[in-house]
DNA sequence: AGGATATTGTAGCACGCGCTACAAGACTTT
DNA sequence: AAAGTCTTGTAGCGCGTGCTACAATATCCT
């Protein structure tokens, strides 16, 4: 009796396929960057070779759009989870949660990930444009349900945080943190 | 009398170095992307080889970073031309301005390199921030003597501008032209 | 069980990359 | 003119890239 399966608990291996490689895929892409990364490594993340990467995804670049795909879905489900309590009363404190949430280091690789999507997205790169449209939409609705209450435009409201929040993150990551604080100061949100 | 030099003028070789060298570069990054280019193919835009590039720059990552910060001057030298006839006379009047003047056409490689230079600089490349951060700079002092005479608080005034025109200009090259518009009506700007 | 099919490993190809060794030419200085 | 420095061309190294050919194994259907 050569005990055939001593601990089959610990490594079932399931299938691999698409499902089952996307999600350490993105986590290195997250890590690393999406237009540096190359075959091989990815493979190491995922804990395979770039053979099978090839045989399940064909390509590279439909891997890349893959990916980017899993990563607009996943970025989606974060904000789901992400609605804080209670509504804020007014727009600038509704702006002031957005930022806070988005600074917080949990979020960074999204960040600089989002910063080369749109990048990519710029300079015409297959699938970057669908990834990020489909990114700021969701972020879009969810910023409409987080608006204040009784605020006479929600819709409106929300594309004009969503515009003033992107620039202020933008100036951001380009250490011009305070120049988007000092804007902020002199927005109506401050000074109603 | 051997005729020292026949023809001065047409095939003056003006020596080259990194000074010569820079402004075709930059038009070929300007086209086709930083990250993405390669010695060989820089080399044959500024009619040279790779060899050459690295005499003069001693090796890529200098040459990037040079690039980086003569293209942050050309962006500098570009905006101080670009200053309009007759100051507006209000804030929205300004920014409308600004933004007319970014997406004209032949602002669009920049604009596409601009991304580029925010994703690189997010992700802590070397000399990337450097440039990011002066270019910005750049933009705000030229918005400042851009904004309305009259205006109560220009500083504060350009600050914001500039955070909202950011925001705008990147929804529009993510496929959000439109929300960026919608949001901006729900600015203090159109409904003062 | 046996044959077809799906999955995986090994090896390698052709290419582009940044960079370098070496030497030939051009120019300047003595 | 000789010697030395500055500039440039040729050739190539070692590596990583996306991708493929081929074969071995695993899995499923009859």
């Amino acid at each position: 009796m050569p005990m055939p399966m001593p601990m089959p608990m610990p490594t079932t291996k399931p299938p691999m396929s698409r499902a089952t490689l996307l999600p350490p895929l993105a986590v290195h892409v997250l890590e690393h960057g999406l237009g540096g990364a190359s075959l091989r490594p990815l493979a190491k993340a995922a804990g395979t070779s770039d053979r099978m990467l090839l045989y399940h995804f064909g390509n590279k670049e439909t891997l890349v759009r893959a990916l980017l795909e899993y990563i607009a879905g996943v970025y989606s489900a974060a904000l789901d989870m992400a609605v804080g309590e209670g509504r804020p009363t007014t727009r600038q404190q509704c702006l002031a949660r957005i930022l806070e949430q988005g600074r917080k280091p949990a979020m960074r690789p999204f960040m600089v990930l989002w910063w080369e999507i749109v990048a990519g997205s710029a300079r015409g790169l297959s699938g970057y444009k669908e990834a990020a449209e489909e990114m700021i939409a969701r972020q879009l609705a969810w910023l409409e349900k987080q608006m204040p209450e009784d605020d006479p435009d929600p819709a409106g409201g929300a594309r004009y945080l969503l515009t003033l929040m992107e620039g202020s993150l933008m100036l951001g990551t380009v250490g011009h943190a305070r120049t988007a604080r000092e804007g902020l100061l002199a927005s109506d949100l401050s000074a109603p």
